[in-house]
DNA sequence: TATTAGCACTCGCAAGCGTAGAGTGCTAAA
DNA sequence: TTTAGCACTCTACGCTTGCGAGTGCTAATA
């Protein structure tokens, strides 16, 4: 992402440029400079607010789609207009009441708190709400217990520190008493409790790790075990809600605009990668049209955060609407959403 | 749903019906008698086929979008016609082989096996896969088991006859020595397994039929371990894909036409009632056009079936396409893949 | 009697055309 | 530095026109 400097915007260019894009943002229409110069009450004439104008098109912020059209703002505009000139605003009370009080109406599990969460997102933003599921790969394993199915099946139910719990039936090739059960049962737990599920993962996919880490004899079905129920990568579910909410979008009228970017979010793998928590960035990130880089969503932008339990385990929650989003409202509640989720699955696990 | 009678179809009518179902469902246009005529081999002019569609016209099966437009199938003609003209098909073998091989190729869960499905189904229909998990209601509880988390809190790990391990963690306001989960466990075992999920839901909820069936003293924590663990009704999950393949189809070319579809999709209850397993019919079921019921679904058809796992737990597996789809090719489809699931699942499990 | 050729008629669709209106850029005046 | 004025550009919309596809009807035919 290049750096853009606003030190070439005196007042007026700001003004002008953020009149714009709030006037563009309700009509999805090009702006003229008599609306501007009309509803902006700045004491200046359409033709002032013409030669600004054209001045903050030469800079790359705004764009004609025709020769003697108004402006819309660029993505480069958008840009600046996030980074330097978009006020912090909090979330006004009543949305707030409204979040806690869905988390707080009933009782849900890890899984549906999150589910529930892109509903919410969708709900009050109007756009399109997303939430990830954690990656189990940094969940610390606080316990685990096995319950025999039969002689050659087990449930194994993982608990984590962030009170994560995760069962799996495993099927292991060789009949083992309940006595054998009960051994492995132990010697699991106290290997490989207080590991994060990615560490345990890599030791059970190495031979030699787990004879380092087990008894020789019984190094067969703890191997079996493992294998299988550390297996974690199709772990990370995603949630949308809101979709449709795309079809009331002026820019999404016809079907050739709005057809790529429903087969785009189809691939939940890639909305995932989309979504996934960057390292380098652990506040809340805003992607603009084509910054994401997906094909179908260029006229997207990406409003995520993510959140954490505990400290240890990662979820992402976002929204994604048309390039012309109201921004700092979408920001607000993404943020205080990841907040509260993160409260909330943090009492009640 | 009105009973369709044949009786006043002759051969030719019924030809002649066929072959413009056959025809309008590739082009989706308005089929006219000279391409009847010509492209379906029969020894007859067009004015001939003209009679004969006026004929059909006449009886409900044909319409015409104006005076002078060739005729399209009615949602009657396409009930006639797969009530009592469609082949049964057998899928051919390169398709079950297909989805023998999905089903194969990696270890699912139960949950996870119904998502695919719905992958699966609308991979090889293109059209929309949908897949409901079952009801829990029927399921027999074969066992359970308490995991203790902490004084306050259990993790209650469910399994039922069919091989579904479901877990839920329950907040007790009391605390249990480890002796009184045990004793509770052992309880509610004896008590509980053989029982139906539904049955035991219906005990949980009544404070008389709690005290009948546990000791007095243990009812506060058994009370509200049952409670909350046999809520079900959140439990049904339904899973969609293939969505974007209404994209291709030239009678949802307009916005007008596919939002009020996606809309419907998204309220995934609504789906889950539209499919949830009819009593009455166990069989494969077809609802063609505004036969659904379902406000953004006139223009859609439904062919869905029920699977189930040692007949105890029901779920249901369909397609949902324009009216005008290949019901044929569907059918066998879905009817297959409903044999498939049931094997498998009982299989893995 | 069933079928067909012929013909007049209907309707949708696309192309062409002209106009109204919105908005700009430029120039010259304030 | 700002603004009024004006010529210019481009879009959107409505209107007409002509073409082609397809029908229904009637009268002729096998």
């Amino acid at each position: 992402m290049a750096p853009v400097t606003t030190a070439k915007l005196n007042p007026r260019n700001r003004d002008v440029l953020e009149a714009i894009i709030n006037c563009y943002n309700r009509t999805a229409k090009p702006v003229s400079s008599r609306t501007i110069a009309r509803q902006y009450g700045m004491q200046l004439s359409p033709a002032t607010i013409r030669n600004t104008m054209a001045q903050l098109g030469e800079f790359g912020y705004l764009s004609q789609p025709h020769t003697s059209a108004g402006r819309i703002p660029t993505e480069l505009g958008y840009r600046v207009y996030v980074d330097n000139m978009m006020t912090a605003q909090r979330l006004p009370d009543k949305e707030r009441r409204f979040i806690r009080q869905w988390y707080d109406s009933s009782e849900l599990d890890f899984e549906e708190t999150i589910e529930q969460t892109s509903k919410i997102l969708s709900q009050i933003s109007h756009y399109l709400g997303v939430a990830l599921s954690p990656q189990l790969h940094q969940g610390i394993l606080r316990r685990l217990e096995l319950i025999p199915l039969d002689s050659q099946k087990v449930i194994v139910v993982l608990i984590t520190n962030s009170g994560l719990v995760k069962n799996q039936v495993v099927s292991i090739h060789e009949s083992l008493s309940k006595a054998d059960f009960y051994r492995i049962s132990r010697m699991l737990n106290e290997k490989l409790a207080g590991l994060s599920l990615g560490e345990i993962q890599q030791i059970s996919q190495s031979r030699a790790k787990l004879k380092a880490i087990f008894d020789r004899d019984m190094s067969d079905p703890v191997a079996m075990l493992t294998r299988n129920t550390f297996s974690l990568d199709r772990e990370i579910h995603v949630y949308l809600d809101g979709t449709s909410n795309f079809f009331g979008q002026p820019e999404f009228l016809e079907v050739e605009q709005i057809e790529p970017l429903f087969r785009f979010l189809e691939q939940k793998d890639r909305v995932a990668d989309l979504l996934s928590p960057k390292k380098e960035n652990p506040e809340i990130q805003v992607l603009i049209g084509s910054e994401n880089r997906c094909e179908g969503m260029e006229m997207c932008s990406v409003v995520q955060s993510t959140f954490s339990v505990r400290g240890d385990l990662l979820g992402t929650i976002g929204v994604i609407g048309p390039t012309r989003m109201e921004y700092s409202r979408v920001v607000s509640i993404v943020r205080f959403t990841a907040q509260v989720i993160g409260q909330h699955l943090q009492k009640s696990q």
